[in-house]
DNA sequence: CGTCATGGCGTTACTTTATAACATGACATC
DNA sequence: GATGTCATGTTATAAAGTAACGCCATGACG
């Protein structure tokens, strides 16, 4: 993925932090384990402002702990997506954090096309008339991606002010 | 993407030449081509039962054509998707032919994890709720990536019969 | 205590998917 | 006949993801 702004802030703020640790507490009542790795690979993903490669994480954590191979980070964001921490985005062969963080759900994110950015929404209403289709197809669901792409409010407006400079 | 069992005919039917040739005059109308490359390529997406992989077709090309490198069903199936005649399937990193084959739009599919199959299904009542969302986060929609996981019909009933391939 | 199963991680090597960059041929237009 | 364009060929490489094996810590069990 492409080059970074602010998104892979080094230090979690105190709500970070926080988020840190209910996850690990939560990852605890499942009888899973949020190693130290893990919590790593999960601080980077949650601190930055947009989906993040596998291959950007691994990046990041090469800072700390020097070279990491493929699998690693992979087993630890394929764990974090298991445990409904991060979700995975196909459109853009990302993660994100997930924003509710409750438990494992299905997203349906809004993403950027100029800034990257994403936002997750509840999903809702639709959920239920894509189980209608389903129904009427007598199709099991197992799982639903739903990637809304576009322009996001703050590009919107940035591109009505053409001061910007390439 | 996997082996193929009967999806990939050689000869097409009388109702895929017809679909064939439709889309030839539907490229003319727009001042596009639909040359034999891509009306082959087209051809065979059309062929599979269920989505192919750039790979597969490029496999299935070389048989007619000889050694045939990625960028050259890469752009032919690019083409195929600009003109709504092919869906890419981000889910299975495949490419299935469009079944309404009106003009673009973003497909809503239902994708069988056990045979592979996927359906498509006009898309209509969600999409005004998925506006109504962006419209919330003032969020301009280029496109929506729907795809749905989980099992069809056939494979359902054929779960007492463990004989269905993984 | 030993030993055995397990889970998490490291490492190597590899596969699959996709694109950049440049060259060629065919045909239209001036 | 030069110039432009579009589609395709060609080479090389990037980007994303996985298989397979082995190590070591932990904890159960005799
Ligand atoms: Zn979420
Ligand atoms: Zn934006
Ligand atoms: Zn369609
Ligand atoms: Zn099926």
């Amino acid at each position: 993925m492409g080059k970074h702004g602010a998104e892979e802030g080094r230090e979690a703020g105190t709500a970070q932090r926080r988020r840190l640790d209910q996850a690990a507490e939560l990852c605890a009542k499942r009888g899973q384990t949020l190693t130290p790795l893990r919590r790593r690979v999960f601080e980077i993903v949650l601190a930055a402002d947009r989906p993040l490669g596998a291959y950007d994480v691994m990046e990041i954590l090469a800072r700390d702990r020097g070279r990491v191979a493929p699998p690693t980070v992979y087993r630890s964001l394929d764990f974090l997506v298991s445990q409904g921490l991060v979700h995975k985005v196909l459109s853009v062969n990302g993660f994100v954090a997930c924003s509710a963080s409750a438990r494992p759900h299905d997203a349906q994110l809004f993403i950027c096309g100029s800034c990257g950015s994403s936002v997750e929404v509840a999903k809702k209403s639709h959920a239920g008339l894509i189980e209608e289709e389903a129904a009427a197809l007598d199709f099991a669901i197992e799982s639903v991606v739903l990637e809304v792409h576009g322009r996001c409010h703050a590009c919107r407006l940035a591109t009505a002010n053409p001061t910007v400079h390439p």
